[in-house]
DNA sequence: CAACTATTTGGTTATTTTGCCAAACAATCA
DNA sequence: TGATTGTTTGGCAAAATAACCAAATAGTTG
């Protein structure tokens, strides 16, 4: 693999990491329901602001979120709605994997 | 978030957590054009044939590829095709960004 | 302007991930 | 059986990630 194609998986890996995350993973799933400001995350979340406010910008760095300050509060939400496609191959894994774990049990 | 919640997260982002990394991410795509054994893959990828070899358990142990041995060869394939669908969108963040980055110089 | 609220940034520590080397395994072949 | 080839496993050092606390920043309000 030469340099150019290396750099183009690094791209690449580097936003499917930014999602790779609990965290991050449910912020993504809330803000598909609408805008949220950071503080509605934590709440949801239940970690320390801090941590919360930096999941949100690993996401925004990656460029699946922005955000917008009104007042005291930012808000945040989905750039590039797709990303919710993500969820259903998730959910085919997990069936198969289901599957599996069942099979492996009835041997 | 309840445990329940965090635990489906949890599960969800570890399968995502398998495909976020430019070699495993290499993989993926190179075995949507069908099998390869690990040989092939350490040639293209240029890494440690063990490195590959740890790449590869990730993704079977997330349940993203299955292996098959034949001979003395272990051939890998993808176990759930719909994983290229990450492609798609990823690429949509990319134009975002570089539209964004655009914007950014322009001003 | 001072007090207050929401968020981000910096620093620290603990944990996880990565990649290589060496050694172990497994299948084939002479 | 011993040598060879392809792959996995164990161990270790370096790098990256994650969480929290404290401090800084930005906007609001009295």
């Amino acid at each position: 693999m030469d340099n150019k194609v290396k750099e183009k998986y690094r791209t690449r890996a580097r936003i499917i990491k930014a999602m790779a995350h609990p965290s991050r993973l449910f912020i993504v799933d809330e803000l598909s329901r609408g805008e949220r400001c950071v503080c509605e995350l934590r709440d949801m979340i239940g970690a320390d602001i801090s941590t919360v406010s930096k999941h949100l910008s690993v996401l925004k760095e990656a460029g699946i979120v922005e955000d917008n300050k009104r007042g005291l509060q930012v808000w945040y939400r989905l750039r590039v709605p797709c990303i919710l496609n993500f969820f259903g191959c998730v959910e085919d894994v997990l069936k198969a994997n289901a599957r599996r774990a069942r099979n492996a049990v009835r041997r």
